[in-house]
DNA sequence: CGTTCTACATAGATAGTCTATATAGACTGT
DNA sequence: ACAGTCTATATAGACTATCTATGTAGAACG
């Protein structure tokens, strides 16, 4: 039907260009779960250790050493919860969000120019199903 | 300029259907290096160590040792290739045939339910994308 | 105030990833 | 034919990512 055929052509659309994305944004040096958790604090602002490991599929302990590195390296750093002593909350650095940006911008630099070999007709096409787009990430009632 | 807002938006909109969908069509056990990987030799067929490397932007090495793993769980095998016997031709088994259907029937159906909670309007205008986004992941020219 | 729950860290094991290097076959020029 | 170089893969060693299991300490609750 055709309901599944546009849901399959969306997937291979969507694996391919995160195949793209996925390398050329990325800071060498940085790997995907680090990205994911600098966007993750830029979006959403300071969080708990737990609360990034389940926005990001990971157990606490991988999460938590993931971010002893990232501190390490300068782009977070915890800070304890006066509210709740077992808490830390984790929160970018400066230069932790201005990391944070460059990833995004190059993201946008990517995209645009992919975006820029389009006919207007097909960018067209493209801007007007972003809000449909963006309601497909919403999170989901059950 | 509007350009710029709509590989933006477009950048926020993959990267939260990504996270969406990296977990949710991953059999527990596989990452996303293996899955990649499966989807390539599904798509494309058998190849060297060497292209499959490149394709997933990981090193030779890297991806020798995935694939000896990979061989290990029975999803591909390595064939010498008899015009030069310095390569190895990998493919799928056909469990790994099975497991790489199995991941683009996953990715399709958790698309879909998203897709379902959309209005036919927002249905529609994310079909009308699909050409568009198609050519966006075809190969540059240089 | 003791029990249970929650937030995080640590330990130990396996897998993923890199650079550097080894091995062996293919190619090239004379 | 063969010496030199290039190419395809594998192996070694180091570091990171990831998991499960467990420890520690504060919070919540009866």
């Amino acid at each position: 039907m055709a309901g599944a055929r546009v849901a399959d052509q969306l997937g291979v659309a969507l694996t391919r260009l995160t195949n793209v994305l996925r390398e050329a944004v990325l800071p060498p040096g940085m790997n995907s779960a680090q990205a994911r958790t600098m966007l993750a604090l830029h979006d959403a602002g300071p969080q708990r250790v737990t609360d990034l490991a389940r926005l990001d599929h990971l157990k606490q302990p991988t999460m938590s050493a993931v971010l002893i590195r990232m501190e390490r390296l300068g782009w977070v750093r915890r800070v304890e919860d006066k509210n709740d002593l077992r808490a830390v909350t984790v929160r970018l650095t400066p230069a932790g969000e201005r990391i944070a940006s460059q990833l995004i911008a190059a993201r946008t630099t990517v995209l645009q120019s992919y975006l820029d070999t389009l006919s207007v007709t097909d960018r067209a096409a493209v801007a007007a199903a972003l809000p449909a787009l963006r309601k497909l990430t919403r999170r989901r009632q059950r």
